[in-house]
DNA sequence: TTTAAATTTAAACAAACGTTTAATTTAAAC
DNA sequence: GTTTAAATTAAACGTTTGTTTAAATTTAAA
């Protein structure tokens, strides 16, 4: 039933793209993650998605609107999935857990494209449209303020944390191993990129939540 | 006097450069991690710098190899300025605190280099020798592993934490604000690059502190 | 002052870049 | 079967790329 109400919301907005159009989307995605904005050419694109050069002019315009109709595709709807977490009816230190389990998931499953937006943000150059972006990020951080800050009034979580960075903290520590992949492969010892997917998703998220619950919970 | 070791133990290893070629560096180091190293042309860095394109060439051999010149003058010595944090007499939270906030002034000194390195290293297509950079963030891991082994062999720290990740989780904090660094700025009302600036080093680093200890240290 | 090496320069190189063109094929509507 | 618009193609466009060349200039030692 609540799905029902995302796919009739949402679909308009983000699918307006045919086979071929996501083809090329999740083609641009693997290598501007992989080898860069600047890094990948549309050749290259071309040549993994199958398609003739001309047709990624043809359907998006340009390299540039390429990259954000990818953030279109990408970085919606997290905001409804943030909600769903939050009308549940659960005591605080498992919403916390289940909040962070939510954006670690979140952040790995679009793990190509936000490290895209990590290093694309910044860049004064370019003339991408980040507004979905910081939206995002603004509704998300606005999520979890207003909980923590509910949780601070009723004397669960202690008042003298950094609220606004928290999210940071978890983001951050995520992307600190995803972006050093062979460096903690072989310091966890793990000798397979399924073995190293695994972690982030047990052990990773394990500790990241672990710190926020210290940063938030007094003393059991 | 420990400065005089210092200069002679490491300036023979970084300091082979002239001027000129120190300035080259800079100027790439800045449009390396404002542009990216793909998206930075070696005119432009050339133009930037004050000299004649073939200077790069003539100089560092090729553009790679510029960057390369990069890691080793930027990277080293870190372990130095560990052991010094380490060797003092502290108690072990006083000594914690100085570890981080060594830590964050390190990355963030050298946070541009850090930030190129944190987008590059994972790049498969590129021929650069990170192995200076990967030796650094060993050396540091391992300090910072045996300090905190230490700790809990006195009953000072906790031992139900992932130490591997320790380091993750501050550098991994820092670097999300940093390369969100407008976001930021908004979120948190500061309204000017020194006052971004002093965030970092004053409430960001506390913040990142306070998660460490949260996660090693029993209630007082 | 002469000489040789190091530095600096403008010009040229082929290769790769993002994008556009104009011709051709495909598929659906009538 | 014809018409019409969308999809697809190979080729070409003008720039920009990193690098090299060979000549000119500076530097410093003999």
């Amino acid at each position: 039933m609540f799905s029902f109400v995302l796919v009739f919301n949402l679909r308009p907005l983000l699918m307006d793209f045919n086979e071929k159009q996501i083809q090329i989307l999740k083609v641009a995605e693997k290598l501007f993650a992989e080898i860069g904005f600047d890094g990948t050419s549309v050749r290259h694109i071309a040549k993994e998605a199958d398609v003739n050069v001309a047709m990624i002019s043809y359907y998006f315009g340009s390299k540039e609107k390429l990259l954000e109709a990818l953030l279109l595709y990408r970085v919606a709807d997290f905001k409804m999935e943030l909600e769903t977490v939050m009308v549940q009816n659960l005591p605080h230190v498992e919403k916390l857990d289940a909040l962070v389990s939510l954006m670690v998931n979140r952040i790995h499953r679009n793990r190509r494209t936000h490290k895209i937006i990590n290093y694309e943000y910044t860049n004064t150059c370019r003339q991408i449209d980040f507004d979905a972006y910081v939206e995002q990020k603004k509704d998300s951080l606005g999520i979890i303020e207003a909980f923590v800050k509910d949780g601070q009034n009723k004397g669960v979580f202690k008042t003298d944390v950094h609220t606004k960075l928290l999210g940071a903290t978890v983001i951050g520590t995520y992307f600190q191993v995803y972006n050093n992949k062979p460096f903690y492969k072989k310091l966890l010892g793990l000798d397979s990129d399924e073995a190293f997917e695994n972690y982030m998703l047990t052990s990773l998220t394990q500790h990241i939540q672990q710190t926020i619950k210290s940063l938030l919970l007094n003393e059991k």
